[in-house]
DNA sequence: GGAGTGACTTTTT
DNA sequence: GAAAAAGCCACTC
């Protein structure tokens, strides 16, 4: 079942220079309610943001807005100066009007 | 084939 | 607004 999987990388790129998205939006784009599954396949995505820069996992947040655990650390700066870079805003770990960045499909 | 896991979402306390 | 519970799907053991 590797489809479901590339499908949701697919999605990644597909999100735009400085816009998020959200597990919710991308599972719904897959007419399918698997939001879990989604993070599951990007934990275990071959692609990740730290070695390639093919999937931007780092735009997928929460669809309340949080970054939500990444890479295994919540503290990492990383993922939220990237998404800082892009234009968004960042406070306390959430991202302030995310959803006037919010990229739906 | 069943039980456990996870970078989740929504509703209810 | 935070915390808990229930519900969801794919993947791994």
């Amino acid at each position: 079942m590797m489809e479901f999987e590339q499908r949701v990388w697919q999605r990644c790129q597909e999100i735009p220079k400085g816009m998020v998205s959200t597990y919710k939006e991308i599972a719904r784009s897959l007419d399918t309610k698997a939001y879990r599954a989604v993070g599951n396949s990007l934990r275990k995505n071959p692609y990740s943001y730290l070695n390639s820069s093919k999937v931007p996992c780092h735009r997928v947040i929460k669809s309340d807005g949080s970054l939500g655990g990444f890479h295994g650390s919540k503290d990492d700066p990383r993922k939220a100066e990237l998404l800082r870079k892009e234009g968004l805003v960042i406070k306390d770990n959430r991202i302030k009007n995310f959803k006037k960045f919010l990229y739906t499909f």
